[in-house]
DNA sequence: CGCACTGGGTCT
DNA sequence: AGACCCAGTGCG
């Protein structure tokens, strides 16, 4: 049994979050193609799900069920398009429940021929639900849940015959969406509205060496060759646009988006990738290309990263020496890694209070 | 020539 | 084995 109120707040078992909660349950725990996953959320979008795709569709290969029921509405936002199209890509089974109302409950686990388990949680299957949320979660274990008499198939079966409005959603169906189901679901990527006030941030980063390896290199040196990125924290995908772009060349799952980045520092406007390496080491990587050779960064300063908007994002540099490194360096209350990074989140509000400029 | 990929390393 | 850290290769 364990319990954990994130991000990092409170825990009976080392686990930060919700997204390690479940790695632990569904990963490690559980034999990939044994027995049947289940979801039940009222929100869901792409990047709550984004580290378990590539487990899911090898579990459901392997002659494994996952069955998922979300909440849907045509006039609030509540679970996207592009976790639904990603979930039946999988293979997986998925019901969507009209009205908000209906279904607030969220719940995770699975069962096996020898075993069930429960998580109970306030978490959305979201990228914020997972990780950056203040969201309570306890995880039961397999006799506690046998004692109490928990089933999994009792309680979607129960669900079934509530009499509510719950569309089935069918893979065949993803390039024409004729179901009316799919009208319950919102657009990720085309959607216009604006990001709400509590995703008004920016990221605070430590840079590690190699963060800035490439930056520190002269052009044309061993030194500075390959991809200049910023390692990032996997519990930060919900800092980021949808991760819907799967790698083309390759055969190890990335998932990644590009995202408008403005390099203050250098007044440079590029696209820059974020990538999450799902089957090569779970790195999650941040391209800052723009920035190589340039030479303004070193091993310590810090990496302010706003976001504006859906996809519009602004960097800057905070060296160690320049006087607001202190104010913003407090933010970065995560430690991440064996190295001493750090990551956390400050409003775009008090970013501009400290710097002095209008964000 | 830059960046999507690759595949290790290292600490827990 | 998870999750950042590192140092490239070679493709487009």
């Amino acid at each position: 049994m364990e319990f954990l109120l994130q991000p990092n707040v409170y825990s009976t078992g080392n686990t930060p979050n919700l997204l390690n909660l479940l790695d632990k349950m569904w990963i490690k725990d559980h034999n990939s193609g044994e027995g049947t996953l289940y979801i039940i959320s009222g929100f869901a979008n792409y990047n709550g799900g984004v580290r378990f795709y590539p487990y899911f569709t090898d579990h459901i290969h392997k002659g494994g069920n996952v069955k998922v029921i979300i909440g849907g509405s045509t006039s609030q936002r509540l679970s996207s398009i592009q976790i639904a199209e990603a979930l039946l890509q999988c293979g997986a089974d998925v019901y969507v429940v009209n009205r908000k109302r209906l279904v607030h409950a969220k719940c995770y686990g699975y069962k096996t021929p020898s075993a069930e388990e429960l998580v109970v949680t306030s978490g959305n299957f979201t990228g914020p639900g997972m990780s950056q949320n203040a969201e309570a979660a306890i995880r039961i274990d397999s006799n506690t849940v046998q004692t109490m008499g928990f089933e999994w198939e009792d309680l979607f079966n129960n669900m079934f015959s509530q009499g509510w409005d719950i569309y089935k959603l069918d893979s065949s169906d993803i390039s024409t969406k004729s179901d009316p189901g799919w009208r319950l679901l919102y657009d990720e990527i085309n959607s216009t509205v604006a990001l709400d006030e509590d995703q008004q941030v920016s990221m605070v980063l430590t840079l590690s060496g190699s963060d800035t390896a490439r930056i520190q290199a002269d052009p044309g040196t061993s030194a500075s060759k390959g991809t200049q990125y910023f390692w990032l924290s996997k519990g930060s995908f919900d800092f980021f646009p949808a991760l819907t772009e799967k790698n083309k060349r390759g055969t190890k799952n990335t998932y990644s988006t590009l995202i408008n980045m403005n390099y203050i520092d250098i007044g440079v406007i590029n696209q820059s990738r974020v990538t999450f390496e799902a089957d090569n080491n779970l790195d999650f990587r941040l391209g800052t290309g723009a920035l190589r050779n340039t030479k303004i960064a070193s091993k310590d300063d810090l990496a302010l990263i706003t976001r504006k908007s859906e996809f519009d994002y602004e960097l800057r540099i905070i060296k160690q020496t320049d006087a607001s490194y202190s104010a913003l360096a407090r933010y970065a209350v995560n430690y991440i890694g064996n190295y001493g990074k750090r990551f956390g989140y400050i409003s775009n509000s008090d970013v501009s209070s400290i710097l002095g400029v209008s964000i």
